[in-house]
DNA sequence: TTCGATCTTTGATCTAAATCAAATTGGATG
DNA sequence: CATCCAATTTGATTTAGATCAAAGATCGAA
């Protein structure tokens, strides 16, 4: 299972200024370094459990980890992507209802339940801070919903790579054309997006073809057409209004 | 546009209970009474328009209301169903990327952003509530990723007269045989799952068929058959599990 | 370095739901 | 009460994406 990793100091973290912590003070840190601990699973291994008791909650370090959820004949939809600053865990919930599963090698930082709780009441911008990731969560719920319930096979494939493009950290440095990760199998995305692998496939042979975007292997993508990826999202209209 | 209606005291508020305000005490309800304002709407009228300002934060105290995503080309999403007790505006949030529009009439309990904000910061168990709200309103929203994802148009509608019956509150009285007041056109219904108002039309006429629901008017529904109901939402398996 | 497993691509075919097209119904309005 | 308009039902046809199928590519392990 998830192996200990060697603690980095909070105020070498980092996703110090992102996570739930990004407000905290210098004692405020140290109250977390006291209740804190890395945990680490290898790629495809489970971090949790449908209903399963919660027993800490936790900041994703590094890597990628996926929310799914299943119906009893195997169909899958997955209901978020963890990136590093993502929680998991929620004040007054005690388990969740969908599975999270490691999609890459990933590093958790977990804290244990009741210290955390504690401090969460007795420190008001910490649990502003977790409100707000919880509304940047359902704010990316509902983004998805139109996806899944409006958007065309292209659109869907479009829009899933540019939302790559704004969440990695890659386009912090921005130099073109611009490569990133795909921490993805097909199959994922295809359950992330709600198609078949095989449709996701053709989607970006189809984009690769009209030299939106380039692959050569299977974890990276090149944008070569950000302009075009971008319309191809049917997010905005020509003229990038909206 | 929005009529002013008489407005009633929180100790007897219906939706008192369940609603933001649900652990205030007298006091607190007195701070209530002295920001708040009740606005009504007529069925069809527009209550938030996406990217407007937010001038209040509101409970819904009757009727019913919609959060709508549309595509430039007018692919409409709805990504929520406001019911009594349900809550419009987040802390920290000055706009919404959603319209909300009344589906029935509607009054909404309306308080004036700066005096209730002032009293969310000041009252633990009311950021608390709020909480609860916004996380309640993401696992709503998951759910319906996965229906909008993966499940099939009778699934799909299924499962939205199931929520119906659970959400509404005539399953407090639970008289057999169940009527529930449907308080959206087939239309709406299908901007809700992500289908077309001709499917949803055939799928409601095959559950009738199949004596699992009945309906003569538009508005209204009799469940037959919870438990064959249940089945075809797909969430189960024949023996109930999960 | 080869083997085997998994992932990916691409092609052929099928199908669930969309689209197109009329009736028909029902509720609101004068 | 008659009229009208929007909502609904139902049928015929089309289609986007699923499913079925098979051939490569990639990668880790022996």
């Amino acid at each position: 299972m998830a192996s200990s990793t060697l603690k980095v100091k909070c105020s070498e973290c980092p996703i110090r200024h992102r996570a739930v912590c990004a407000r905290c003070d210098d004692d405020e840190l140290d109250m977390l370094e006291g209740m804190k601990t890395y945990r680490s699973f290898r790629a495809g291994e489970a971090i949790l459990w449908r209903g399963e008791n919660l027993l800490f909650v936790a900041s994703v370090v590094s890597g990628v980890a996926t929310l799914s959820k299943t119906l009893e004949d195997g169909r899958t939809q997955m209901v978020g992507l963890l990136l590093p600053s993502d929680f998991i865990g929620r004040p007054g919930r005690k388990e969740i209802d969908f599975d999270v599963t490691a999609a890459t090698d990933v590093t958790l930082c977990c804290f244990q339940r009741a210290p955390f709780e504690k401090m969460v009441d007795e420190t008001p911008h910490v649990s502003q801070r977790l409100m707000e990731l919880a509304l940047d969560e359902l704010d990316a719920a509902r983004d998805w919903m139109l996806l899944l319930g409006r958007k065309t096979a292209r659109e869907k494939v479009a829009t899933f790579i540019e939302m790559l493009v704004r969440r990695s950290d890659t386009n912090v440095t921005f130099s073109f054309p611009l490569t990133l990760s795909l921490p993805l199998t097909r199959n994922q995305v295809a359950n992330y997006i709600g198609l078949t692998f095989e449709t996701v496939s053709r989607q970006l042979s189809a984009l690769k073809q009209e030299q939106v975007i380039d692959f050569n292997d299977r974890r990276h993508l090149e944008i070569l057409d950000l302009a075009a990826l971008t319309i191809a999202t049917g997010d905005k209209d020509a003229d990038g209004f909206m």
